[in-house]
This record gives C-alpha cells, sequence and structure tokens, in this order.
DNA sequence: TGCTGTTTTACAAACGTTTGCAATTATTTT
DNA sequence: AAAATAATTGCAAACGTTTGTAAAACAGCA
C-alpha cells in the first residue's frame, strides 16, 4: 500500500499541495491544530497518511520549534546499576513520545561534560544527568541558560532531583544485620566523594549508635562503589583480630566483590559471615548465595527522572523540585543470625 | 576564562564577524579545512575559542551537512547480551566522534520499528540494527532510499552485517561436553526463529554425529533466550526416564535459568548435572558456580559495527560486507567430567 | 445590504548552516 | 610587466520547518 511507505523526501510543501492548502496549514496541523477548521485537518491529515509524510526534525527544531529529543549523560554503561535507571528514562520517554540521545562521558569527566552540554544545546530540548562527582559549573552553566535539567541521585543547588533515601536504607540495613544478632558489622563504604556514600555511611553508625554499639572505626574500609574496589577492604576486614560477623557493603557491586574475597578464604556465605547490599540490581538473583540487600527503586527514578523533565520542558516556569523516592529492605539468602 | 564558557547563542556570523572574515569561510575553516590560507585558520579558530562557538547541528544538517549522529535500534535494555554490543558501540562512536541516538522497540516490532525509522531519517547519519525478528521490508525500505545501516547478529540479504560464529561455537560446546564424558546432552534452544538459534542447535547436533553419538529429539526443548523461558524446558529435560548429565542452554541467559530450575530440584552443579551456557554475558561469573560458556566477543561486535557503519557513511559505495566475530570456549566451573 | 468581529488561511521572514559559483588575490609563467 | 593560473574568499541560495502578521472568508447583526 502507498500509504504504508514513508517517503523522507516530501516535505510539508508536497502536503500542502496534495491537500489544496498553505504550507503554513499544514505546519498548524500538526504541531498545534490551534484554528484550523475540522474539514481542513482532515484532508491535510489524509494527504499526510496518503504522501507518508514525515516531519524533518531538525528543521522543525532550527525554525524554533522543540526536537523532542532529550540527551542522557552517563558516566558508563557497565552497571546495573545506570541500566536500570537507563531503562525506566526509556521507557517513560517512549510514552511521552520523546528520544533519547545517549551520552557516556567515559570517567573523562572534565572535557566529556563540558562537550557533551555543547552538543547537547541546540540538539535536545531537555538533559538527564546521572553523573556522579559532577562540578557545579556544570548546573550552573545550564542554568544561566536556563535550559531544562533533572539531576539523578546527586545535588546541586536550585536543582530538579531524584534521588532515594540513602541515609534510612543504611539504616534500615544495619538494623536489620543488628537484630540478627549481629554487633561486629564490618562497612565497605562506597566512593566518599559522593552524598549517597557519606549518606549511607552514616546512615550505618547512627544505627550502630541507636542500638547502644559503638562506633569502631577499624570496622569501617572505603571501597569505590565497584567489584574490584571491595576486596581489599573485605580482606583487611576479615585480617581484624576479632573480624567482623556481618559485613554490609555500600552497593552491590561492592558486595559481590566482598562475596568473592570471602569465599576465596574459604568461608561459607551465611554460615560465616553475612553479606548485606544496596541497590537491588538484577545480577542480586543471580548470586549465589541471593544477595540480601536495599531496594533502590532504579527504574522509577528513571521514570520520575524523565517525566519531571518533560514537565519542565512544557512549563519553563516550574519551581526546581527535590523527589526522594524510598528504600527497602530485601531479605534474601546471604544474611543469617548469629 | 572567558575562552572556556560556551555560549549557545554565538553563530557562525558572530564568529566572522570576529575572525574579520566570512560566514561561508568560517563554515569551510569548521567543516573540511579546504583552500583556506593557514593564517586565516588560526584566526577563525581563535575566535570560535574565544567566543565559546559550538556549530549547530540541526542547522548543519539541514543545510544538507551530516548530522555525526547514528541510530540505534535495540528491542529492550534488559540483558547484559544488548548492554555489552552497546558499550562496544558507544566507545567506538565516542572516538570517531558520533552521537548516539538510543530507540528500543520495547517488543513492539511492528509499529515501532517503522516508526523509528522516520525519525531516524534526517535525524541520524545511519543506523544500527540489534534487532532480531526484523522484517525484511525495513532493511529494502533502508536499501531503497541507500540510507547507511548495519545489523549486528542478523541477516539479511545485501546488507553489512556483523555477527560471530554461532555454529561453531554451540560445536565446541558440545565437543567440549562430549570430551568430559557425557553422551546425553539436553539441549535448551534459543528463540527458534531467530538464525543464530538454529545455528546453535545445528551446531550442537553435528558435534553429536560427528562423535558418533545417535541425535536424540527427546533431549532438545524449545526455549527463547530467556531466563524463565528455560525452567520449563529444563524440567521437561530432568523429567526425562533417563534424565541428561549435561544440559547445553542456547544462552547465557537460559543457562541461568537453568541453573535455577536445577537447583529447585536440589541437585548440585557440575556434581549432579553439568550446564553450559553461550555468550559469556558478565552475570557469569557472579553465577554460582561461574558459567563454562562460549565467549561472544560482543563488545568487540559492537566496535565492528560502529566502524562499518561510520565507513559506509563517508564512503556510500562501498559494498556489503559480512563480518563474522569467532567465538571461545570458557571454562568455568558450571561443567564436570563424568 | 453593509458592518463588525471572529475564525481560518496565506504569505514572509526567520532559524544557522553548507556549498556552488563568482570574485578577488596571490603566485607563476612567459 | 603582462598574462595565465592557482589559491582563497565572499555572496547568495538552498535546506524544511515555525510563527507573527496580514488578508480573506464567514457569520451575526442592525
Amino acid at each position: 500500500m502507498a500509504s504504508k511507505n514513508l517517503n523522507p523526501n516530501i516535505t510539508i510543501l508536497d502536503v500542502a499541495r496534495e491537500a489544496n492548502v498553505s504550507y503554513s496549514t499544514v505546519s498548524r496541523v500538526l504541531s498545534g491544530f490551534e484554528f484550523v477548521k475540522e474539514s481542513t485537518k482532515q484532508r491535510v491529515l489524509e494527504a499526510v497518511d496518503h504522501l507518508g509524510y514525515v516531519v524533518n526534525p531538525q528543521a522543525r527544531s532550527l525554525a524554533g520549534g522543540k526536537s523532542r529529543v532529550i540527551g542522557l549523560l552517563v558516566p558508563a554503561l557497565d552497571n546495573g546499576y545506570i541500566n536500570e535507571i537507563v531503562r525506566g528514562i526509556d521507557a517513560e520517554l517512549n510514552k511521552l513520545d520523546y528520544d533519547l540521545l545517549l551520552y557516556t562521558t567515559h570517567r573523562d569527566n572534565g572535557k566529556e561534560a563540558s562537550y557533551a552540554v555543547k552538543l547537547t544545546k541546540g540538539l535536545a530540548d531537555g538533559l538527564l544527568l546521572i553523573v556522579p562527582l559532577l562540578d557545579n559549573t556544570y548546573t550552573e552553566t545550564l542554568q544561566a541558560q536556563s535550559f531544562p535539567y533533572v539531576l539523578v541521585d546527586q545535588g546541586a543547588p536550585n536543582s530538579f532531583i531524584v534521588d532515594c533515601t540513602n541515609w534510612q536504607g543504611a539504616y534500615d540495613a544495619t538494623q536489620y544485620l543488628i537484630q540478627l544478632g549481629h554487633k561486629r558489622i564490618g562497612f565497605i563504604t562506597g566512593l566518599m566523594a559522593l552524598i549517597s556514600a557519606q549518606d549511607r555511611l552514616d546512615g550505618y553508625r547512627t544505627a550502630l549508635l541507636d542500638n547502644g554499639i559503638k562506633f569502631d572505626p577499624d570496622l569501617v574500609h572505603v571501597g569505590n562503589y565497584t567489584h574490584s574496589g571491595a576486596e581489599q577492604p573485605t580482606h583487611q576486614l576479615l585480617d581484624l583480630p576479632v573480624p567482623p560477623t556481618a559485613i554490609f557493603a555500600a552497593n552491590d557491586l561492592s558486595a559481590f566483590g566482598t562475596l568473592e574475597a570471602v569465599r576465596a578464604r574459604g568461608l561459607r556465605i551465611p554460615e560465616d559471615i553475612s553479606i548485606m547490599g544496596f541497590d537491588d540490581i538484577p545480577q542480586c538473583l543471580l548470586a549465589y548465595p541471593q544477595l540480601t540487600t536495599i531496594h533502590q527503586p532504579l527504574e522509577q527514578m528513571g521514570h520520575m527522572a524523565a517525566r519531571m523533565l518533560v514537565e519542565q520542558i512544557e512549563n519553563p516556569e516550574l519551581p526546581p523540585r527535590h523527589i526522594t523516592l524510598a528504600t527497602k529492605l530485601v531479605i534474601r539468602n546471604s544474611c543469617q543470625a548469629l
């Protein structure tokens, strides 16, 4: 059927001719629908369908319209955490009929970031940032241009932000381990430059204190949210004169590293030592034993972020909002009562 | 520093004024560098830097230049397999200075696909397709418009294709299991509509035959390349009067499902039964026991695909190429000698 | 029927580039 | 020194839209 063919060389002018109207009428039908007679509208729509016309997004956006593209800036694609958020974003944007332009900074946080902004301006209507360690000049630039953006899981003044209850999550995790009878609970931190890592450490500390357990700095070792970054701290923990009976890793990836390091020593999990993660990425189910962890609603964070961004694009005067989603303890098989 | 600020409202005209040349000279400096005096070039470049000028991709592409954006069409983001390929693509495109526009079809393979093509035309310079089950009218449309595209892990006449040795990989895997002494080897297929699934099944069958083992249809059950899709077939295999001593799942995701189903019955892996996967996604290392599998160079496939696409964009007359990368057996802990 | 006020449609001017062609300038050659 | 040639540069016309403004059409009303 001719109507099924999409011909990229058809312009608004062809449609106008076919429908016997002026090209601006076609444009109005296709964008706003404002003040076009119903019968005319139908005629135009038919012509569009008949010719297989497709709007040229470049031209539209050049002429001042919106591109219906949003830029997404992520550090990399190599960890389940980001992927889950991206899935949420993608799903939501799909519903809202926006396209997704993906930038990975590849940890080259300085140049790449500013580079991406450059390109994004003019190409996208808004920007979604999942870039821990982002410096503020970045958001300031965006603000100065009043370019819509949303930050995921990171802070900055005067910004739209989506994050989750890192402090409470860590508190709950620790509380759970204490309930199981653990008193010496090792903690492997995230990348301490990140607020989330600080909050999680603080949640751990507070839960300890609230339960009358002294906070012992020897039980805290610095990790960096990666698998391999957790192995050495784990060994240090295990080498302690009185090693912990449970280890709480600041995220799942770290917990997997811990799992491996612990197992390398011939210890059984959870019989000999309990391990707790944070994030609840899909791999938790694959690990053996399945990881007990704090669920972060990653996909939902993606949804929210996308929705907030689009709201902002469509209503530029909206004041910044900060939404914090709740975490939740997910009990699986890596922790056991003492 | 002023030179560090990127101002999106600066146009080529401003640069031209600052550098005291015409705007077309600026354009030439920025695109081709053809026939511009060295000193002029310098002057322009300085002005660009000084003003923080950034080209407007929309305008460039409208005017007939290239957008330096490539579209990527994937079914979804929820499995390690796609993610790995995407990482490769992303890394390569980064090097080649192209941006990545991501479309997920969300299994709505009909409408979404054609919809994406529409948008892509005019927005991207080329298309990367990781869309199993793509019908040929799709590629035909692309060909008719001589729009550059590359297919990853799927076939179509007259197309640039990157895939890997599915047949040989399955053959090697089976051969390995046979070497370990297994004679009754169950096979859980992939989605049989896909060539890769057919090839893998055939590789398995041939290896059996080459080793003088009769091909027993009862040992083959149909899966669909997903985790949950492998559970029932696994149970069917296990319910056989004489159950297999090893199960070869057509991909890792299926193997994980098998792992779970087997474990649910209280069987030990690999002591009671050996399990073999295919793909070598990162999760294999997390699984317990770590999965023995066939390594597919997923990231490298992404690299190749990206590179082939860009070559094609820059040299439209190139004849289609079909590149097949080699798979490799990776021995871990899920298979044992009988 | 002629006026007024709406609703609808058409025209024209952007938007910021690229690129063919013409004009200018510099370099050789004679 | 003039002519011929080559190297640069500039102008103008696209590219396909959106949108402000002006014109046309239509309805309601006196």
